[in-house]
DNA sequence: GAGCCGTGGAT
DNA sequence: TATCCAAGGCT
């Protein structure tokens, strides 16, 4: 929440903020969730419901890759009511592909919270939203200041960006957090903040982009003093991060002559936490062979490759015939052709059933 | 605070 | 091929 002790915007960041409103007016993107400046100037309010969702879809993600998935979501479940009632497969089947699953089992809890206990109706407030589950300080200010138009300071990734070369910040993120933080706060209007938060972040991700910015065309060009000082491609700095180990492990592919298949609902908890997936083994530098059941497993030829945020992995893929008679295990479950949709599957587990698939 | 948590596109 | 990085949150 914005500190009661704030000033208001001085003179300087008046105009900074108004270059960028000007400048959003005519290059707003028109995006799937987006009221335009045009809209809400003709009086059109945001869906609390759909800027959440896809500020959720958002974190960490790009605009290209959620366009798809908020479409299916709001067609399925076009209110929070809708989606508080729907069954926990269905929405992270939904979610599959998106990546950090926690995302949606939070955006579920998150759901059946608002339905539940506050008759479907989300939080206006910074402090209210930030109550919930998967909603931190971004989302928290996002929702305040697009749904609500409350001067809340979005900081991300864009943002720090911006703000780093806007005031040729040399310190290192994340230690330089705060003050960017408080460096866009001291820019964020109390006119039309969901607008001016919008466009800070579409600048970020349009013109001052991380590799090579387009300064020649920037709102901010005359005042940024990164471009001044001819910094700006190596703003902001960063600490060096560690290099991925690589794990490796065994999935094993059973399909009954029925046509069923053995797969595992994954626990809540940690990597594809909720998620469907093939059995497997541990994942380590030198992994064992684990199978689900005995039997005469043979290996496809070749392998899955995936990395992930931390670690590459290295799949061996095991194939044989399910039992007729073979009954899950505690935790497997045994998916009938029909029901069986490898889109379900999140990434590193569809990679297999497609290696499957292609031999 | 630092590690964990996915995926795909750009370079 | 390897690295970066994207509208971050949770523990």
């Amino acid at each position: 929440m914005r500190d009661l002790n704030d000033c208001a915007q001085n003179d300087e960041a008046v105009g900074l903020s108004d270059q960028i409103l000007t400048w959003y007016d005519v290059n707003a993107r028109p995006l799937p969730w987006r009221v335009s400046p045009a809209e809400r100037a003709g009086g059109v309010a945001p869906d609390p419901y759909r800027i959440w969702l896809s500020e959720v879809m958002l974190q960490q993600t790009t605009v290209a890759a959620v366009k798809d998935y908020f479409h299916r979501f709001t067609a399925r479940w076009p209110t929070v009511q809708d989606l508080a009632a729907a069954e926990d497969g269905a929405v992270m089947g939904e979610w599959a592909g998106l990546g950090y699953y926690a995302r949606a089992r939070n955006l579920l809890k998150c759901a059946r919270v608002i339905a539940n206990e506050q008759a479907g109706v989300f939080p206006t407030t910074y402090d209210g939203l930030l109550k919930l589950p998967g909603i931190g300080p971004y989302t928290a200010a996002a929702i305040s200041s697009i749904a609500y138009d409350l001067p809340e300071t979005v900081l991300d990734g864009n943002v720090e960006r911006v703000m780093a070369r806007l005031y040729n910040i040399d310190a290192p993120l994340p230690g330089s957090k705060p003050q960017l933080k408080t460096l866009a706060a001291a820019l964020t209007p109390d006119r039309r903040p969901g607008d001016y938060a919008q466009a800070v972040m579409d600048l970020g991700a349009t013109i001052c982009s991380p590799k090579s910015p387009a300064c020649g065309i920037c709102p901010w060009r005359a005042p940024c003093l990164a471009r001044s000082a001819g910094t700006a491609q190596a703003l902001p700095r960063k600490t060096p991060k560690k290099p991925k180990p690589t794990r490796r492990g065994f999935v094993y592919l059973a399909r009954a002559a029925n046509g069923d298949w053995l797969l595992e609902r994954r626990p809540d908890k940690g990597l594809l936490g909720g998620m469907l997936g093939w059995p497997g083994s541990e994942w380590c530098e030198t992994a064992a062979p684990e199978p689900p059941f005995a039997s005469d497993w043979q290996s496809l030829g070749a392998e899955v490759r995936h990395s992930f945020t931390h670690f590459h992995l290295i799949l061996q893929v095991m194939v044989t015939d399910l039992p007729r008679q073979h009954s899950p295990a505690a935790g497997q479950l045994r998916v009938s052709v029909d029901d069986f949709r490898p889109s379900d599957l999140p990434t590193v587990m569809r990679k297999a059933f497609d290696l499957w698939q292609g031999q």
